[in-house]
DNA sequence: CGAGAGCTTGAGTTATGTCAATTCGTGTGG
DNA sequence: CCACACGAATTGACATAACTCAAGCTCTCG
């Protein structure tokens, strides 16, 4: 069986482990390609292997919103189930490889493995509640609060996937980090430059070395 | 087979059809009490049959984000299908009442009926299409825009129910409204002010009558 | 080495928030 | 039934966080 090829690098998220015997392809994606693009219909959904991934919504009028910045062991796609259309775009910011899982391939299998269900529902629950903390973030945050829990959470995630949780480098430019939050890249970069005066970080263009893990939280947590 | 008094008043939508030999019990819950809470666990989804109900995130800190207004005929709790806790906690906004879907029951049912299991994916896809659309608002529009918009959303839900697409009464207050927005209610206060003295709307307290669609959407979707 | 994209920083503007006073509406108890 | 009280909404004056525009700097890659 070639599935297990496909596991995420990193540790392998524990929900990714039945989708394993899905897995019929790889597709490498190539930076700057689109794994899938708004109005596609897909039945599938893909685990990044190797790389990052955004997905973005595309409105008329040109403007674009990133929903979500992808690392290996996240699973993408899960806004397209749907007959109809995918709502949102799927853009590679590096060069990435995905695994595909067809759907009525899952339709198949579950028949046999019950407990896959659960996990399908599992991520696509995790995905609500993933997309309702950015609404947090948007709704009730300041900038600076916003920008620390984006470093935490990315932190969080590189970690779970057995980097360091204080020194890594992030894939995306100010810009877009800017669009996800809400806020313009030059906020973002003068809130960067703010954090690292006050001894938060240091940053030097995508490297970022947490320096107080402590202060970034009391950030989020704390003021009212 | 009770479940049929379960759908919603209004005109059903498609997606609950399926759901309706599911329904075991019905829950009332008076305005101002709780579904379910932040942190319970709850395998079960209930479908909205009256009434009106708000979903929200409650961090540590006290501050607290509306994630979600829901309508006769909407499902509310696909974002705590996960073994551990709800995420967050539905509020009734007025007297209302709800069907129980258990989801021990959906997993024995879709045994017979596979596509249910599609009805599920495409309830829980629609739910974070949902929430994507207002991240865009949140991210990417100015104050008006995002009051625009949540108006032309209700007038569209509400005369899909059935209601005048025109007239309707806001069940929710500025307060809520702001919140949900990412706006504080003087502001929503004074755009409501502002939306009908351009003749946009009409609007008294929580009545509201569209006068002008057009503008609305312009608003929304044209500039930039 | 040069060009372009990405990033930083400054100065000035503006949308939205904050604080505060007033009105409106609704429900309650005398 | 009236009057009062309380929460919700409106409106104004002012403060400020974040945006816009613009210039200059720094990588990277061809």
């Amino acid at each position: 069986m070639m599935g297990h090829v496909c596991l995420p690098v990193g540790m392998p998220a524990q929900e990714v482990e039945q989708l394993d015997m899905l897995v019929k392809e790889r597709i490498r994606v190539e930076k700057g390609d689109s794994l899938y693009r708004h109005g596609e219909k897909l039945n599938a959904l893909f685990a990044l292997r190797l790389g990052s991934i955004k997905t973005q919504l595309e409105e008329q009028g040109g403007q674009v919103q990133i929903t979500g910045f992808f690392l290996p062991g996240d699973i993408i796609g899960l806004d397209g189930m749907i007959e109809g259309a995918h709502s949102s775009t799927a853009v590679a910011m590096e060069d990435s490889e995905v695994c595909v899982v067809r759907l009525d391939e899952i339709d198949e299998i579950s028949r046999y493995v019950p407990t896959l269900q659960h996990q399908i529902r599992r991520l696509m629950s995790k995905e609500i509640g993933r997309s309702h903390q950015v609404l947090l973030a948007l709704g009730s945050m300041r900038s600076e609060q916003r920008l620390a829990a984006f470093l935490l959470n990315l932190s969080q995630r590189l970690s779970a996937l057995g980097y360091s949780s204080t020194d890594f480098i992030m894939r995306m430019s100010r810009e877009e980090i800017g669009n996800y939050l809400g806020l313009t890249l030059e906020t973002v970069s003068r809130l960067f430059s703010r954090f690292a005066r006050e001894g938060l970080i240091r940053v030097s263009q995508r490297e970022v070395r947490i320096l107080d893990l402590v202060a970034l939280n009391e950030l989020v947590g704390k003021p009212c």
